[in-house]
DNA sequence: CGTCTGTTTGACGTAGCTCAAGGAGTGTGG
DNA sequence: CCACACTCCTTGAGCTACGTCAAACAGACG
């Protein structure tokens, strides 16, 4: 019960916790790392994780890579709901079946839970916590993400996504890794490749944003003027 | 414990449990109805439910009504959401603040409930999953919602809106009244009130679907085609 | 009957899309 | 170690769906 309470009277706690947890988690409990940790599974770049309309019979953490949800239209538009970031759990869902698709973005090693009470039942009930936790935090992701498909440009889209991006990657400085490509943060922005590329640029002009020549990083320059753009 | 372990277990029947309850509650349990069903307000068309930043030290179920909830940026431009029906749960937070802004749209009756986990301890937990349940369904209307903002037409927009909309009100038939303006359904959609106009006619020249002259109601006529459109 | 407010309609502007081409980084085979 | 090929990113030129601005229209209500 002290679970649900909590859910429902919502210790902020709970929001954050896992985000502070990452890769690192004791393993030696004495139901052994498959409980606590779930059974390890490795994805190369771009494999599929699970479909939409696959039996839901596990969720998933990652502990190592990046990966993306996503739901297609019948003619192929794509929207990227999130992507996941070491820490975070998707996967889980209501229903008796998986609601999108997820793939690996870059070389992914995921946690692999079964969705079975028996198998959460582990100790005090660390794990059922951290599942509603990441739910809470997913909702609110998407609400904001709401905010930016329906009413932000295409400047504040980019500005937005890259503070938040530097915000959950532990970054050094304000330097991050891009591991997506822009055809991914054109579906997860609701926006085209081309409008992510001439945005990027734009920004780079301006001097709020810095890009190796490979482009698949970004240097925050001016993290003042890009939250007055994120709105 | 029962309880979130049947949140991570996820029994598909939380999902869409509350929607079959609507108004209709048993409210004469030992407690009185103040905690099986939460104290009752009631607020006027456009009064203030919460705004953002409030203190959240309570949620709400709507009884009768609808609210809108939504988010701002500073140079006033909105996102609303979601519109809440009766039986909807809204202003659940992880954290200490509401983050949104909530409305009634309609003349509108809440049950109003305390966020502390003593006053959600009434016999089995039954509020507290259904809380847990409406989080879950908030997150995947929230997820459906994003690609319908980041890919949808402006018609395919209203064509989702309007089928969602006749799902969850128990519509007599396939006419439904639309309780909120254009106004706050461009801000849901994404779109500006011109486009949400031009649209809804457009799908009523091509048959698809049937106004009264006052338009606040909506006949499907073609439900078929507007599914189609939808996606 | 007149005012008020929300909806529709029209004319025009524009942010972002489409189509097309041209770099540039990375990886492979010789 | 170079050359070629592949992929991804960028850039350019025009197009269009939707936004903006403005006005007319129509229930609703006093």
């Amino acid at each position: 019960m002290q679970t649900v309470l909590a859910t429902a009277g919502l210790a902020p706690v709970f929001a954050t916790a896992l985000l502070n947890e990452g890769v690192a988690q004791a393993p030696s409990i004495r139901a052994g790392a498959e409980l606590r940790g779930g059974m390890r599974r490795t994805y190369e770049a771009d494999a599929e994780i699970f479909a939409e309309g696959d039996r839901a019979a596990t969720f998933y953490k990652v502990v190592t890579g990046v990966v993306r949800t996503y739901k297609l239209l019948s003619d192929g538009r794509r929207q990227i709901d999130a992507f996941h970031l070491p820490g975070d759990i998707f996967g889980v869902e209501a229903g008796e079946e998986h609601r999108f698709n997820a793939e690996a973005v870059t070389e992914t090693k995921l946690a692999v839970h079964r969705r079975e009470p028996h198998a959460l039942s582990g100790d005090d009930g660390t794990l059922a916590r951290e599942v509603v936790a990441a739910m809470m935090r997913s909702l609110e992701r998407a609400q904001d993400h709401m905010l930016l498909l329906g009413r932000k440009s295409a400047k504040e889209r980019i500005a937005t996504f890259l503070l938040g991006l530097s915000r959950r990657m532990a970054s050094r400085g304000a330097a991050i890794e891009l591991p997506m490509s822009r055809a991914d943060m054109a579906d997860h922005l609701g926006l085209t490749v081309e409008s992510v590329s001439r945005a990027v640029t734009q920004l780079e002009r301006e001097g709020l944003i810095e890009l190796p020549p490979n482009r698949r990083a970004v240097v925050l320059r001016d993290v003042r003027a890009l939250n007055h753009l994120a709105g």
